[in-house]
DNA sequence: ATCGTTAGATACATCTGCGTATCTTAAGGC
DNA sequence: GCCTTAAGATACGCAGATGTATCTAACGAT
């Protein structure tokens, strides 16, 4: 692997976090080994725990690179009901659909931390409006919806339910369940 | 180990199960080893191997054993909100909180088997209604509801937002949070 | 009392990952 | 061009788990 080239500082870790990144994906936090890793890297252990003492440590670090760095794009057609389904087919085929199959393949590293599924979520998330706060304040601000309180939970309920599909499936949500989660449930809700 | 008395059959059986879903419980799947469980029932690995030579066939005996077991019960009050609300206690609190938790730590199992939480549920439940099918009807029978027919996603909503509340945190799920889902968003879409 | 069955103990070779130590040599700053 | 830094290779002992083989002795049926 000495071919010619040496890589260091950023160059070299950046390598080695994707790697980590694929492996993770491919096999899950069970084949999240240092071992696996380093070899994938084309790289040896010494140069990972250099870096990262512990396992938590290069997660983390991946988590980071990958989880925050791209949101959910929020559909703005001017129809609620549009963007809606737009932002739940959204957040489905986009990294966050990935992210959260890859949370479900953590829960042995939420195990042996004590941590949970919600705590990394609001670690690693960026600040700002949920994107279904955005969705309901923009049909308010049309006059859409009638400019009352609504909870956090009924705000949110879609992603909620997508999560939950996500989960139980392990697979892209179908259309069809995307299509029940906003016109069976959600719109019903805030309409009535 | 060998002090007095030889366990045999069904009640050998019966205690190498018992250690390993014990197993299971405090050490997730990754602790699911034969070593471990061997172990923990006082005996050794070989007798196990000869009744369940791959490790996938001893969590599911396992599950049978332990999940199917026992039902939610499904309070009957004459009153929707409260058969509603004592119904997400009651899943909360017995064995199928545990197994949700549980089911969460067999990603790994997921992952190697292909198979998904929902294929494992629909495998492991007994046949029959559902809770809030079940709670439903009486309302409609009470007149209570109007009698019109209700997609599955929203009858069964309470219970799908109970697991992902039961995923999230991975800890009994609040008070609050089981009246936010009845108050706040069933019986508003019920009774809309 | 005998006998077939099988629990239980032990040993084995093997594998994978861990964490650390050592050495070389390439890279980059000065 | 020298010199500090760190990458990369390798090796070691350790731990835990795998799957199988072998032996004994307890149990249950007859």
């Amino acid at each position: 692997m000495s071919l010619n080239s040496r890589r260091r500082g950023a160059e070299l870790e950046d390598a080695i976090l994707d790697a980590a990144w694929d492996t993770l994906i491919e096999h899950g936090y069970h084949g999240f080994t240092f071992e696996a890793i380093a070899a994938r890297a084309g790289t040896s252990r010494p140069v990972l725990y250099r870096r990262w003492p512990q396992r938590a440590d290069l997660l983390m670090a991946v988590l980071h690179k990958f989880w925050g760095s791209q949101p959910i794009e929020v559909p703005d057609t001017g129809d609620l009901r549009a963007d809606a389904i737009g932002f739940l087919r959204n957040a489905d085929k986009g990294r966050t659909g990935l992210m959260t199959v890859i949370s479900a393949q953590l829960m042995e590293y939420f195990r042996e931390t004590g941590t949970n599924f919600e705590e990394l979520r609001d670690r690693l998330r960026r600040p700002g409006p949920l994107g279904f706060e955005v969705i309901v304040a923009r049909a308010v601000a049309r006059g859409d919806l009638p400019d009352e309180p609504r909870s956090r939970r009924v705000v949110n309920l879609p992603f909620d339910l997508l999560r939950n599909e996500m989960l139980m499936t392990m697979r892209p949500v179908s259309e069809q369940a995307i299509t029940e989660i906003i016109d069976d449930v959600w719109l019903p809700l805030l309409l009535r």
